[in-house]
RNA sequence: UCCCCAGUAGCUCAGUUGGCAGAGCAGGUGACUGUUAAUCACCGGGUCGCAUGUUCGAGUCAUGCCUGGGGAGCCA
C-alpha cells in the first residue's frame, strides 16, 4: 500500500502507471466510459474507465459506486488539457477498499448550514472546508514562524485558572476537587507578564473560552487565540509589532494559497495584496469624529459596536490601528496615557471589509500603586491577583502585548461569512457536537 | 438576556381563499465513447417540529413549547 502516489504529485508520474488511495467524490457515466472523479486529500483527479481498458466486471462496478466509496485506483497517467489539474488517470485497475454501509448524506447540491454543521465530521471532506483548515494551518504556522524567527519564546499559558483574568467576561465554571470551582480560561495575558519579566519575549498560543451568549457570526465559545507579551516594549513598539505581525500572516497565506482562494473560496485577493506596514493609525477621538461626519450619533465615551467598526474601518484599504480608547472602557491592568490620563495605551486592530476587531492589546500598567488602585477601582479581589502585583514589586518595568484571534484572522484571509468554518469543529452556544 | 426569521421526502424548497401531499436533487433500474453539479426515460420515497384549540374539514388559522438560523449586547 505504501509508499502511495498522491494526486498532488500526479504531474511526476506522466505516462506511469500508478495506484492512488482515496474516496469517490463524484461519478458520471457516457456508456461505454465511466468518469470517476476520486479524491485523496492532496487533490482530485479524473479517472476514466474505458470498457476496452478493464474486464466487465469492473467495468459494472465502476458504474454503481456510491459516492465516498474508499478504493485503490491504478491506471495510466496522461496529460489532458481538458482536466482543471492537467492529468487524469486511465484506469486498468479498480480495488474496492469499502463501501459507504448507507447513502451519504451530504450531495453536491446546495444545502442548509445547519445540516451541515451536524454532519460536520463529513462536511471536512469538502474542498472548501480542506482549503479553509490549509488556510488556517498556514495561518497557524506563520504565526509561530514570526514569533519564533524574532527570538520569543513559546509559553504555554494554564486552562484552569483560579479566576476571571479581567473581571469582565463570563467564565465557564467547573469543579476542582476541595479547592472549589476554577475557571476555564479567558486569556493567558496576565501569565504572560509574568513570563515576560523572566524571559523578555514570549507569546501564548492556545484554546480560550468565552461563556458569554454571544450569537453571531464572530463568536465562538471555544476560539484559539495567540498572545505575544514583550517587556521594555512600549504602546508604539506595541502597534509596530501588530502590523508587522499582522503582515506577515495575511502576506504568508496569500503566498501559499492564492488560487485557491481564488478558485475554491472565490475570494478577491487584491483586498488582501494591500496588507502592508504601515496600517493607518486613528485615536478613539479621531474615530468618534470620523462616526459623528458618517451621521452616527454617538458621543466621546460611547463604545464603537459592530456596525460603527465597519463605517471606521471602510475609510481605508488595509487594517485599521484604532488607539486611546477611555480609560473606563477598557481592563484594569491598561496604562493610562501621562499627557491625557482619561485615555488608556490600548490598541485594537479592525480588519477590513466588515471583519471587524481581530486585535486587541497594549501597554501594561507598571506601577505598583496605581495597578492596586486600579484593582480596587474596578471592585476586584485583590488577594486573588497578588501575584501579579509582584511583577510590580520586583523590578517592574514597561511592556506591552497584544492578542489575536486565529479564527476571525482566518475567517477574514480566507473571506468567510461566518467564523464557524474556521474551526474544524466548532463550539457555539447552541452546538457541541460532533 | 433581548429582537427578528424558519421548521413539509435523505437534502434544498413550493404548497394559492382552510378542501386528495408536490417539484428538483439524492437513491434504484436502464440508455449514451468525453462527462465537468453531465443528460434522458422509468421506479420507490411523508409522524407536514411537538402539544392543545377553532372548524364539517388544518401543512395552512390561534396559543404554548421545542429545535435551528440571523442580529444586538460583550468581545478575539
Amino acid at each position: 500500500m505504501f509508499p502511495p502516489v498522491h494526486i498532488a504529485d500526479i504531474a511526476q508520474h506522466e505516462g506511469k502507471e500508478v495506484t492512488l488511495h482515496g474516496w469517490l467524490y463524484n461519478r458520471r457515466s457516457s456508456g461505454k466510459l465511466h468518469f470517476l472523479q476520486v479524491r485523496d486529500g492532496t487533490g482530485i483527479i479524473q479517472c476514466v474507465v474505458f470498457k476496452g481498458n478493464v474486464t466487465p466486471e469492473v467495468f459494472h462496478e465502476a458504474d454503481h459506486l456510491p459516492q465516498e466509496t474508499s478504493l485503490s485506483v491504478t491506471g495510466l497517467v496522461k496529460k489532458d488539457d481538458r482536466s482543471p489539474i492537467g492529468f487524469e488517470l486511465d484506469v486498468r485497475e479498480l480495488k474496492i477498499v469499502a463501501r459507504p454501509a448507507q447513502e451519504y448524506p451530504i450531495g453536491h447540491k446546495e444545502h442548509g448550514v445547519a445540516f451541515l454543521m451536524e454532519q460536520r465530521h463529513l462536511w471536512l471532506r469538502s474542498q472548501r472546508q480542506q482549503v479553509i483548515l490549509r488556510v488556517r494551518h498556514t495561518v497557524e504556522k506563520a504565526i509561530r514562524d514570526f514569533f519564533d524567527a524574532r527570538g520569543f519564546t513559546l509559553v504555554d499559558a494554564p486552562i484552569f485558572t483560579p479566576s476571571a483574568c479581567e473581571g469582565t467576561s463570563t467564565l465557564f465554571e467547573v469543579p476542582y476537587f476541595d479547592l472549589g470551582k476554577a475557571f476555564l480560561t479567558q486569556s493567558g495575558q496576565l501569565y504572560m507578564e509574568a513570563a515576560a519579566m523572566a524571559l523578555g519575549k514570549v507569546y501564548c498560543f492556545g484554546p480560550t473560552f468565552r461563556a458569554e451568549k454571544s450569537k453571531t457570526r464572530r463568536h465562538l465559545t471555544e476560539f484559539w487565540m495567540v498572545e505575544p507579551e514583550v517587556a521594555y516594549m512600549d504602546l508604539d513598539g506595541d502597534m509596530q509589532l501588530m502590523e508587522e505581525f499582522v503582515s506577515h500572516v495575511v502576506q504568508t497565506a496569500l503566498a501559499k494559497h492564492r488560487k485557491e482562494l481564488e478558485t475554491v473560496l472565490e475570494r478577491d485577493v487584491s483586498k488582501l495584496e494591500n496588507v502592508k506596514p504601515p496600517f493607518p493609525r486613528i485615536t478613539y477621538t479621531e474615530a468618534v469624529e470620523v462616526l459623528q461626519k458618517a451621521g452616527h450619533p454617538m458621543k466621546w465615551g460611547d463604545d464603537i459596536g459592530g456596525d460603527e467598526e465597519t463605517v471606521v474601518a471602510k475609510q481605508f484599504d488595509r487594517p485599521v490601528m484604532v488607539h486611546r480608547y477611555p480609560a473606563e472602557m477598557k481592563a484594569f491592568y491598561f496604562k493610562k496615557d501621562p499627557t491625557d490620563p482619561k485615555v488608556a495605551l490600548g490598541c485594537d486592530v479592525l480588519a477590513p471589509e466588515g471583519y471587524g476587531e481581530i486585535i486587541g492589546g497594549g501597554e501594561r500598567e507598571s506601577s505598583l500603586e496605581t495597578l492596586e488602585a486600579a484593582i480596587a477601582q474596578h471592585q476586584l479581589p485583590k488577594e486573588a491577583f497578588e501575584w501579579y502585583l509582584d511583577l510590580r514589586r520586583y523590578g517592574t518595568v514597561p511592556h506591552a502585548g497584544f492578542g489575536m484571534g486565529v479564527e476571525r484572522c482566518v475567517a477574514w484571509i480566507c473571506g468567510l461569512h461566518h467564523v464557524r468554518e474556521t474551526i474544524p469543529f466548532a463550539r457555539m452556544m447552541e452546538r457541541i457536537t460532533p
